[in-house]
DNA sequence: AATAATTCCTACTTTTTTAGTCGGGTATAT
DNA sequence: ATATACCCGACTAAAAAAGTAGGAATTATT
């Protein structure tokens, strides 16, 4: 079980965009010094603005900035428009119909189980708790 | 983010082999019943053999059952088994150093607590939990 | 008005991972 | 002996992820 890089990526990318936030747009030449590739960062910067989380400048001087303040935006917001909802098996989302082994198969609690606690752990991180490296400790 | 097949075939299996625990060994055929691909599920149940989580007893009559009673066996050890350990970005566990973005990157604090997080929900689910549909809700 | 900077979009290619298959070997109850 | 069942490594196919390419649209600057 992990992430992307895709996830990853415009998670870093969120960060330096928090980083910069007040400053104007940033262009994705800028954001891509973080070590990330250009040219695939553009599409995922895509997924960012179409999602709502960022809005962009076009033309000369142009580039992306926060559509929201920092600590509005969460984990979770950004996770889910780059690699869409957590989803552990197809049985627990929409088409909950479709398990073979019925309605009662003791796996499916586990999975709502998960995906609600690991949504509400990423859904309590915002981006200004992590550029302040403010993640609470264990509790 | 998500389970692979993998991992929920693992955990189905293992789920199995709980609900028929101390009946003697179960055969790969009885456990793939439960709509498995069972050439494919041999794999899966080799590894979670090499994990020390089921024995198996060859020949005629054999099968597989679990290695220890259904209440020590967690979620965590499954998954392991199946996918290798929980990782969100390879700057947390073994190769520290492999991050371009130095030593104090914004992101690998979250890294770290949503692994830790995680990894301890997925202890705090055994087997037995599992088949009594015995997880507790939100808190 | 021309130019350069910069985002936007769609399609393509490559690489990696996942999922599944095959065939022969080994152990053991009957 | 024989049939049942696990063991093992290699192979293949399909899907997803990662990355690349190139041109169109927009706008600040000169």
């Amino acid at each position: 079980m992990k992430l992307s890089t895709k996830g990853k990526y415009g998670l870093y990318a969120m960060v330096y965009l928090a980083q910069h936030d007040g400053e104007g747009p940033q262009s994705l030449k800028a954001i891509a010094e973080l070590g990330l590739p250009d040219q695939y960062l553009e599409q995922l910067l895509g997924n960012l603005r179409r999602a709502g989380l960022v809005k962009t400048v076009r033309g000369a001087q142009g580039g992306y900035h926060l559509s929201r303040s920092p600590e509005e935006i969460t984990m979770r917001e950004i996770i889910e428009a780059m690699e869409g909802p957590l989803s552990f098996s197809e049985c627990v989302g929409e088409k909950e119909n479709a398990c073979p082994r019925g309605g009662n198969c003791a796996a499916r609690g586990v999975w709502e189980y998960l995906t609600d606690r690991i949504n509400g752990l990423m859904d309590g991180i915002t981006l200004t708790d992590m550029i302040n490296h403010d993640i609470k400790g264990d509790a």
